[in-house]
RNA sequence: GGCCCCAUCGUCUAGAGGCCUAGGACACCACCCUCUCAAGGUGGCGACACGGGUUCGAAUCCCGUUGGGGCUGCCA
C-alpha cells in the first residue's frame, strides 16, 4: 500500500537541524523541495532534526519556522525527529538482529593511531569486526559495509555517481550512549514517511552510499530519487559558511529585501527555466520547475544582483503596496525615529519619489528623515564641498530673501516658482545648476544626495525651510 | 592522502552536433536625459580552461591534463 502511494504521489522533505538561523543554502534546498511538491501536487514535509542536544536550541526551531513563513514556504506535515527516537531504536535493533552490524569499543584515538601506524588513509579499519564484542557502556554499533562491489547513487542532477564499497568504512549507526546516528535516523524517517525524492545539498553526496546501504538493510523497498544541489559559494568560491559569510535569511529580511525577490533569486541559483528568463513569480516557478533542469556547478551568492532585483521589484510595486511594505521602516521596529515624529502624510507625499530611489527598504528612512525631524544634522563633508565655489554666501542671502516671498509650490513643468527663482539667482552669480542647488540641498536636507529638492521643500514648508537656510547661512 | 563532484563573459546563466562571427541578466565603462541621487534610453567591454580523439561538422560526445570545490565525527 505504501509502495503504491509512493508511485502516485511525490513526497519530499526539508530536514533542517535547529542549530542556527535558516541559512540561504538551506532555504534554497527548502525551496526546491517545495517547488517540486507544489509542481507535482505532492506533499512537502518539514522535519526538524533536533537530536543533537549539545547544539540544538528551541529558539532556532522558532526561527526556522519564521524564516520559512517569511518566504512563504508552507508545509503540509511537520515532525520533530526527537519525537521519533523509539522508531529509530527499533530500526537499530532490527539491524543487530540481521547480523549486519557489530559492536565496537575503539576510541577515536585508537582508530587514529592505527591509521597513522599503517600509513594508510585515515578512518576506521574494521578492527572489531570479528571480535564478537557485546553491547555495553562505551560500546558503539557499527554497520558492516560490503568489501566488494560498488554503491550507485541514482541522482537526477548528477547522473549515477558510484562509490567502491571498499572505500566505505564500517560506520557507526548507534553511539555508545545509545543514541542513533544521523544517517540511520534519516533513513528510518524517510522510509517511514514514504519520501520519494531527497533533495539536499551536495555536501551530503559522499554519505549517500551509507544511506543506501542502510535503506537496503532495512528493506525500505524502492529507493528515493536523489537530487544533490550544487553548493552556494562566496567570492572566494568556498561553500557559504555560517562563520564567515552573511548567510542568515533573516539578515536579508531585516535589510529590506523583499521575500519574493529572495525566493526568485534563490531559485535561480542552480536552476533556470528552459527559456532562461530570470524574473519569475512564485506561480511561474511552480509551473516551470523541473528537477532535471537543476544545474551541476556551484553558484556564487551575488548580493549585487540580488539588490538589483530588489530595486526592480520595489519600483514595480504600486505606491500603496510600497507604503505597506515600508511600514517596518516607518512605524515598526526598524524606524530610526520615535513614533510621534512620524507623519504618514509626509511619506505619502514623498513615496513615489522615494520608491524610485531605493533598492532596499532599509534605505527609506534616510530618504525622508529630514522631513520628520525638527533640526537636520548637516553632513560636514557634504557641506564643505557644496559651499566651496565663490558666491555661496550671496546665493544663500538672496535665496532666503526670494523664498520669503515666492509662492511655495512646485508643479513640474507647470508652476515652478521655487526652482525658477533659485536658478535665476544662481545664473546671475555665475553658478551652474549643479552648484546652485548643492548648498541649498545640504542646508535643507543635511546631505548632498536625496529626493528631488523642490518637491521636498513643498513638503517641508516655508517656515522650516527658511529656518534651515538661515542656520546654514550662519555657518559660513 | 583517499573518495566524490564541478568546469560558457568578472558573476548567474541560455545553449541538449550544424540555427553560435555564442544570446540574456547583474556588474563595469561611455554617451544622452537631468536640480543631487536614482530611474530611463543608446552604445561598449567581455566567455566556450587546456590537450587529444570521434565526426563532413563539436561549446555541445569520449579520454586525459589542469584548475576549483565537497566529504573524510560515537554532529546533523
Amino acid at each position: 500500500m505504501l509502495r503504491y502511494a509512493r508511485r502516485v504521489s511525490v513526497r519530499v522533505r526539508f530536514a533542517p537541524s535547529p542549530t542556527g538561523f535558516l541559512h540561504v543554502g538551506s532555504a534554497r534546498a527548502a525551496l526546491y523541495n517545495w517547488l517540486l511538491a507544489r509542481h507535482a501536487g505532492g506533499t512537502f514535509v518539514l522535519r526538524i532534526e533536533d537530536t543533537d542536544e549539545a547544539r540544538d536550541r528551541e529558539e532556532w526551531v522558532t526561527a526556522i519556522d519564521e524564516s520559512l513563513r517569511w518566504i512563504g514556504l508552507d508545509w503540509d506535515e511537520r515532525y520533530r525527529q526527537s519525537e521519533r527516537v523509539e522508531l529509530h531504536a527499533a530500526a537499530a535493533e532490527k539491524l543487530v538482529a540481521s547480523g549486519l552490524t557489530y559492536w565496537c569499543d575503539c576510541t577515536r584515538e585508537e582508530v587514529d593511531a592505527r591509521a597513522k601506524e599503517r600509513g594508510g588513509p585515515p578512518g576506521y579499519d574494521g578492527h572489531c569486526r570479528d571480535l564478537g564484542k557485546e553491547a555495553g557502556p562505551d560500546v558503539a554499533l557499527r554497520f558492516r559495509t560490503p568489501d566488494q562491489g560498488e554503491t550507485v547513487v541514482p541522482d537526477v542532477v548528477r547522473g549515477e555517481p558510484s562509490f567502491p564499497n571498499s572505500t566505505i568504512e564500517d560506520f557507526v549507526v548507534v553511539r555508545s550512549t545509545g543514541k542513533v546516528m544521523f544517517v540511520l535516523a534519516n533513513v528510518v524517517d524517510d522510509i517511514d514517511m514514504a519520501i520519494t525524492h531527497v533533495i539536499r545539498g551536495e555536501e551530503h553526496l559522499p554519505t549517500t552510499p551509507k544511506y543506501l546501504l542502510l535503506w537496503q538493510a532495512l528493506g525500505g523497498g524502492a529507493v528515493p530519487v536523489f537530487a544533490h544541489l550544487p553548493v552556494i559559494v562566496n567570492e572566494k568560491r568556498q561553500k557559504l559558511s555560517k562563520r564567515r559569510d552573511p548567510v542568515a535569511l533573516e539578515l536579508y529580511r531585516d535589510e529590506g529585501y523583499l521575500s519574493e525577490v529572495m525566493l526568485n533569486y534563490l531559485a535561480l541559483l542552480g536552476w533556470s527555466p528552459s527559456d532562461g528568463r530570470e524574473r519569475l513569480t512564485l506561480d511561474e516557478m511552480v509551473q516551470e520547475f523541473r528537477l532535471e533542469d537543476v544545474g551541476k556547478s556551484p553558484g556564487f551568492f551575488d548580493v549585487a544582483k540580488l539588490r538589483a532585483f530588489n530595486g526592480d521589484t520595489i519600483r514595480a510595486l504600486s505606491v500603496e503596496a510600497f507604503t505597506e511594505r515600508a511600514q517596518p521602516w516607518l512605524t515598526g521596529p526598524f524606524a530610526p525615529w520615535s513614533a510621534d515624529l512620524y507623519d504618514p502624510d509626509v511619506f505619502a507625499a514623498m513615496a513615489p519619489l522615494v520608491q524610485e530611489r531605493v533598492a532596499l527598504l532599509s534605505e527609506i528612512p534616510a530618504m525622508i528623515d529630514f522631513l520628520l525631524v525638527d533640526e537636520v544634522t548637516i553632513d560636514d563633508g557634504d557641506w564643505e564641498k557644496a559651499v566651496k565655489p565663490e558666491g555661496i554666501t550671496k546665493l544663500l542671502d538672496e535665496v532666503i530673501a526670494s523664498w520669503a516671498e515666492v509662492p511655495w509650490e512646485h508643479v513640474p513643468d507647470e508652476r515652478e516658482p521655487l526652482k525658477d527663482s533659485l536658478f535665476e539667482i544662481g545664473e546671475r552669480l555665475g553658478l551652474n545648476k549643479k552648484r546652485t542647488q548643492a548648498p541649498v540641498r545640504v542646508a535643507v536636507t543635511g546631505r548632498s544626495v536625496g529626493p528631488p529638492l523642490f518637491e521636498s521643500l513643498v513638503v517641508l514648508g516655508r517656515e522650516r525651510a527658511l529656518a534651515r537656510l538661515r542656520a546654514a547661512r550662519a555657518r559660513l
